[in-house]
DNA sequence: CGTATGCTCAAACGATCGTTTGATTCCCAC
DNA sequence: GTGGGAATCAAACGATCGTTTGAGCATACG
């Protein structure tokens, strides 16, 4: 019955391969579904379209990752100790979870990408369904950085999520030196995103 | 003789456009001369190809723009007194003041986009024509900033970098709201964006 | 065993792409 | 005024795109 559920697993991981290195619309059909090995319609049989298959790619990753988002942030948010920080790195170590993941890497890619192309439909579908992720870090933000007038805060973060997903779509592509593990790289990027994202954010 | 002068400036200024709309591939040449109201066969007739057309439209814009970053620069480097804010308005300002022309705003955008895909090809043709602009730059930063490891700052530049990038680009935050001239629009922000780098690039 | 259902496959569809061609128009030097 | 190179034009080229089709295959159920 369902013995297309590696067809589907195939064809997405192929996806974001190819989507990362050559863009949505530089990718097409032909290289994916051969580099799936699986056949040319089995695309628009399984997802309907390419499009739809691109929100898919999309769906899967953003699901977990904003998951993962919201509970280490629940974990933090509130609580009389919590530090600019905490918030900080609940926002950015499930990015880079993602990252240590084989093909999770390059999915950062395809969202720095996605983010640079200005795509409306492609905004719309994130600002639906992720939206009220950004909210949340935002409040969260507001609250422990009152100082800052609304707008300087927007001006802030603004600048800081450029920086993180800049540097997010980059890792993985990185080469570790010889003799560091990868999850103490990852420990120690982190380490550096936070620091950076912290002053960037509280300067005076 | 050279009537073809307002041809090609038409082929530029619409390739500007479509370019930041709709990317390198996602923007057709007939779409393109149509927008020039131009023929067709003109793009290749004038260019050679439409890579060659992408190439000369980053060669315009880049030629004046990192022409000015570097005048700037060589006014404020090795004098003593010289700050990090120095070195940072004189790589700043002359992205913005590009921002202010009405078709070279699009540009910044065109940058954005081809920083995130990763072009190899175009990469390339970035680091051989104006990678000596962002060395002199990197040699300024690394002078102010001693404490900092090679390492360090080139975390910290790539960082801020990417800040800059995704502002620049036009995002969010950076639309001018009524009431406020242009001229002081564009200080507002340079002063804003300025803070943030320092803040970023000489943090403990 | 027969059949219905989920899936895969090669082939073709129309559309659109970058590029080329050959004729035509323009414009200035002579 | 006339010749000739530069520029523009409509039209067509082959290639590639996303999508659709209909036949063939597999497997589970009566």
């Amino acid at each position: 019955m369902n013995s297309s559920a590696s067809t589907k697993e195939r064809i997405l991981a192929a996806a974001e391969v190819l989507f990362a290195q050559r863009g949505f619309d530089g990718a097409s059909l032909r290289q994916l579904t051969a580099a799936a090995e699986v056949n040319l319609a089995a695309v628009n049989y399984h997802f309907g379209s390419k499009d739809k298959l691109v929100e898919e790619v999309f769906r899967r990753r953003l699901d977990t990752l904003n998951g993962h988002r919201l509970a280490a942030l629940s974990e933090v948010t509130g609580k009389p100790g919590t530090t600019l920080e905490d918030v900080l790195d609940a926002f950015i170590r499930p990015a880079l979870a993602l990252s240590g993941d084989g093909t999770g890497s390059l999915f950062m890619r395809v969202l720095a990408r996605a983010f640079a192309e200005h795509d409306d439909h492609l905004r719309q579908f994130m600002s639906e369904n992720y939206g009220h992720v950004m909210r949340q870090f935002t409040a969260e933000f507001a609250r422990l950085l009152p100082q800052l007038s609304r707008e300087e805060l927007y001006w802030r973060i603004d600048l800081v999520t450029g920086a993180l997903t800049h540097a997010m779509s980059g890792f993985g592509m990185i080469q570790r030196k010889g003799g560091v593990s990868e999850a103490a790289h990852r420990e120690q990027t982190i380490a550096h995103l936070i620091r950076f994202a912290t002053a960037g954010l509280s300067h005076p």
